[in-house]
DNA sequence: AACGCGCCCTGTCCGC
DNA sequence: TGCGGACAGGGCGCGT
């Protein structure tokens, strides 16, 4: 999916074009991205009238603030954008799942063609269970390089499977995971209670660089990820090891190679990563 | 508890 | 040109 830079990058493009705009209704075409339990009828009822106080990011997933302390939280799966209706590139969502229409006569549209992606909506309590259940922000001052040695030592499972769980570190996916093992120089099939205490600092400060120059670049398009607008991220021309196996190495020359761990497709350097 | 696997769904690409 | 298989940014539920 987008991951976390991706929808950090969506979260504010909507931020500036639909904070304070009112919902008027909800139309749902695609019932199965709703959270399981989840009518479109519910949903709709606790969306209308309702006024976007802000729009923020927890993990990968995008969460439209509204008032009242209602949540819309929105995972985008692998395939999900969310875009408004009045940006240019609107016209080519060909999958929309969700339409969120605001009293400006515009919509927030929520295109997904796998429909792995979901759509949820909390008050003030499940909204703080659902944060509880998420990791720590990667970006935040409470992610430190002891925290995550600490958090390494109860697992024996890869670091680039243990990156992607969502519960100890959340936002990372599958392409930054393997960038900032990369940028650590560890292999992506090392167990995370092998890491050492050095090689952690190494990986803290390679994931929270990777994650920031990827949000300056508006994200990572390897095929379909679009930002707010419906365009494409530029972060695709900085990766380092991810899409890149048979290709030289940017630092050392040697064939960059990929492997698959639990039948996801990990990348990495045999030279460059121990 | 932690872990590994299969599966959800659609589209694209590659080899034969 | 057609067809089957592999693969794709994610995450849940299952059995062990």
């Amino acid at each position: 999916m987008p991951e976390l830079p991706e929808a950090e990058t969506i979260a504010r493009d909507l931020d500036t074009r639909v904070q304070g705009a009112v919902i008027a209704g909800v139309r749902v075409h695609r019932p199965d991205i709703l959270a399981p339990g989840l009518t479109a009828a519910r949903l709709s009822r606790q969306l209308r009238a309702r006024r976007i106080v802000r729009v923020s990011r927890r993990g990968k997933n995008v969460v439209f603030e509204l008032e009242g302390d209602v949540r819309v939280v929105v995972n985008l799966g692998m395939t999900g954008h969310l875009i408004t209706s009045d940006a240019a590139r609107a016209k080519e969502m060909r999958h929309i799942a969700v339409r969120i229409r605001t009293t400006d006569g515009r919509a927030i549209l929520f295109d997904d063609v796998r429909r792995f992606g979901q759509v949820d909506v909390h008050d003030a309590e499940s909204w703080l269970a659902r944060d509880t259940e998420l990791g720590v922000e990667p970006l935040s001052d409470d992610f430190t390089a002891e925290r995550l040695f600490s958090l390494s030592r109860s697992s024996i499972v890869p670091l680039r499977n243990w990156l992607l769980d969502q519960q100890r570190i959340a936002g990372v996916g599958n392409i930054y995971a393997n960038e900032a093992l990369f940028r650590a120089g560890v292999r992506p099939t090392r167990r995370a209670r092998r890491l050492t205490r050095v090689e952690s600092v190494r990986l803290h400060a390679a994931l929270r660089a990777v994650l920031a120059e990827a949000i300056e670049a508006r994200g990572t398009t390897i095929d379909d990820y679009r930002d707010g607008s419906g365009e494409a991220g530029g972060f695709q021309f900085q990766l380092r090891v991810y899409g890149r196996d048979g290709e030289a190495c940017r630092r050392c020359g040697s064939a960059i190679k990929r492997i698959v761990l639990s039948n996801r497709s990990a990348f990495y350097c045999p030279r460059c990563q121990r």
